[in-house]
DNA sequence: AAATATTAATTGACACTTGAAGTACTTCTC
DNA sequence: GAGAAGTACTTCAAGTGTCAATTAATATTT
């Protein structure tokens, strides 16, 4: 840590300075790259078991989780703002999910540019199996962290989220 | 936080620790939610920028970057692992940069399965371009953190990952 | 009312990713 | 040293994602 602390008075300044922003800098990409590494292999986690227990993906089920909170139903344009994905990528996820009959479009009478997205009978019940399972997951994943430092972490991701919005 | 701290003795415990608990998985999949949120806005800007600046991509950046910390090239099977993406992933990403003239595949007279895969000189010259900005991106999406704050979050990130993998 | 602009959704081209199957080569084992 | 097993890489199909272009319907402007 303090490894060099005599010099020359006139150098020192910058020389900590220069060493302070690199540090920094250092830093920043180290944060990066575990925040990174983190949500990777968590995710693949969920994936994997969405595939092995109900032979979905992870695009499906949050298309699907959207649905769920919205019962009257939601337009393409809206699932892609949710989601945030394009909207060619919407089309493409509700297509199977249409063909899997787990969704269904309805369309508008007063519009009839826009379709409304819900889950279908068979879907809200697969819905609901997945996410309390997915819930398991989760918990499972992050079982042994004390909820102190749980908490510590939303807190700061929070504060993360804020910022590069 | 302490809302109803008189109760029947008998029940209190259990009622206690039932709310613990579904706290604790509320905030499990709370912390998940956030971590991928953040995850992802980060990674999107990063590639928007990559796309902008150097008509590439994040999964070329990331296998350049491998290759500049091994001079001597590595193997497929190598970049794979470290990438951590399966093996027909990295083969078609290696196509392209091949392509571009910005790594090589060379052989291995020893064993005639293996390639080892370089950064050109051309790629060298590039990578070093992006790697700089690529740095001053993430600084920025950091700036206004707290040095404390995202030690913190290093720190428990570190917990995470642990834990997880 | 006709021309223009805007909006909702789809389509097509390309890139990335996985998992499974295939090819070529090396090593192990009897 | 020949057959079996294992390793290194490629290929292929299906899904996910972006962007740009297109189609169809609605809103606005003149």
């Amino acid at each position: 840590m303090a490894k060099e602390k005599k010099k020359l008075r006139l150098v020192e300044p910058l020389a900590d300075a220069e060493t302070r922003i690199h540090d920094d800098h250092h830093l920043s990409v180290r944060l990066w790259l575990r925040m990174l590494a983190c949500t990777n292999r968590i995710e693949s986690v969920v994936r994997q078991n969405l595939q092995a227990r109900f032979t979905t993906t992870l695009p499906r089920f949050d298309l699907m989780a959207q649905l769920e909170r919205a019962p009257q139903g939601l337009r393409m344009s809206e699932l892609s703002q949710r989601m945030m994905v394009t909207g060619g990528n919407v089309t493409g996820i509700t297509d199977i999910l249409e063909k899997e009959g787990l969704v269904v479009r309805e369309v508008d009478t007063a519009d009839r540019r826009v379709f409304y997205v819900k889950l279908s009978a068979e879907g809200q019940r697969q819905f609901r199996r997945m996410a309390a399972e997915h819930e398991q997951w989760v918990i499972e994943l992050f079982e042994g962290i004390s909820v102190k430092h749980k908490n510590q972490l939303v807190e700061l991701l929070g504060e993360i989220k804020q910022h590069v919005q």
